[in-house]
DNA sequence: TAGATTGTTAATCGATTAACAATC
DNA sequence: TAGATTGTTAATCGATTAACAATC
């Protein structure tokens, strides 16, 4: 498990497919899997899978293939480091937000949501997955009190505009953005998770009708 | 306007994202926008905008700039084509169907959900985004009649598994798959767009952890 | 005409795949 | 040992970027 020099963006979103498949062979009481059946499952090729592992050093066993415990136990630390929940605020809590937050509580990806703001003043005050709805005044004093790392962006693309300056400058270091705005274009010193639901929508219908 | 030969997948993945841009340009009514201009907002260089929107033939006037409005015809029209919707139907009913499927429904992204199944009682019957959850067993029936062509997968992995191919055999073209299970791998014929949230913040997570 | 900007070809860059030596 | 499969280097492929001629 030696270096990582650098390792490319296509390799670190194939992690978590890995980490899926792994947790469906550990299920299934398997103990062992080669490059090519893990291939298979996956839709690639062996080579890609080897080129990726050893992307964070040798997890294999040469002439015998990949113990499942093992490689579920270094890609697991790799996308959740030591287990420490990183601490998460979203903004936005109308019916996006509500069904993201249940998401981020419910699954366990890494995440712990401390808190979630809203301008609507009939949303403020409620409960939504297991905090309570903040008003946006409150944003500032918080982030200095409880200095959340990551910032879920579930309002429009204006106010997506308006806030995540001021939440790049109160120390948030990722966002997972549902708002229909690049903020990587603006501040691409932070870590920018883009989630935009229409557009692989309207991939989708593009594939369909033509090609 | 002429041929595409044989659009990339990258290409086609970005031309939701020129046509939200365009959509604001338009909004704030300018006329006229040039592909550096473009390429700043989208985050990329002029020479990709300018090679993307030659995959489709001409767009622009040499000299001047490209016409708002008739690039956002033009990619409108290829998204979209005349505008007929894509009849589409819901599979899973629960917690994230009835959050996708407003999505669907009160967003305009060319789809037109026509049904939603799910195997609980407890749901079958149900109003949801405008039509009735129906029992599983009234798919193949359903789907004799009307012909839909998109599946929106809300179900678990192991559900996925057991009606995609189902699906498949009923003449469904498409799929917005957002089950852990790539069914693109035994269903290469059909067209699929996997939406992975998990998957997407675990990346993030590694992201903000190393690198 | 001069300036600007596209359309398009060529060069670069990076990711994927293939090949094979190492080794269990 | 022989067979299998990894680790790693080399070859290929494709996407992005640069360059520049065409032209408004």
């Amino acid at each position: 498990m030696p270096a990582q020099n650098k390792v490319s963006l296509p390799v670190i979103k194939r992690l978590p497919k890995y980490y899926r498949y792994l947790v469906n062979l550990s299920a299934e009481g398997r103990e062992k899997v080669s490059s090519s059946e893990l291939a298979h499952m996956m839709g690639t090729t062996a080579s890609q899978v080897r080129q990726d592992f050893n992307c964070f050093g040798g997890f294999g066993q040469q002439g015998i293939g990949y113990k499942v415990n093992v490689l579920l136990d270094e890609i697991g630390r790799l996308l959740f480091g030591d287990g420490e929940l990183l601490p998460t605020i979203l903004i936005g809590a109308g019916r996006l937000g509500n069904a993201v937050s249940s998401f981020i509580s419910r699954d366990t990806n890494g995440y712990r949501l401390i808190a979630a703001f809203d301008i609507n003043p009939d949303l403020v005050g409620r409960e939504m997955s297991g905090v309570t709805i903040r008003p946006l005044e409150e944003l500032e004093s918080f982030c200095r009190e409880h200095k959340p790392v990551v910032a879920v962006l579930c309002v429009p693309r204006q106010s997506a505009v308006e806030v995540s300056g001021e939440l790049v400058r109160l120390g948030i270091k990722g966002f997972w953005n549902f708002s229909h705005y690049d903020l990587s274009v603006e501040h691409p010193e932070v870590t920018v998770e883009n989630v935009h639901l229409g557009d692989s929508l309207m991939s989708l219908g593009y594939r369909l009708r033509n090609g």
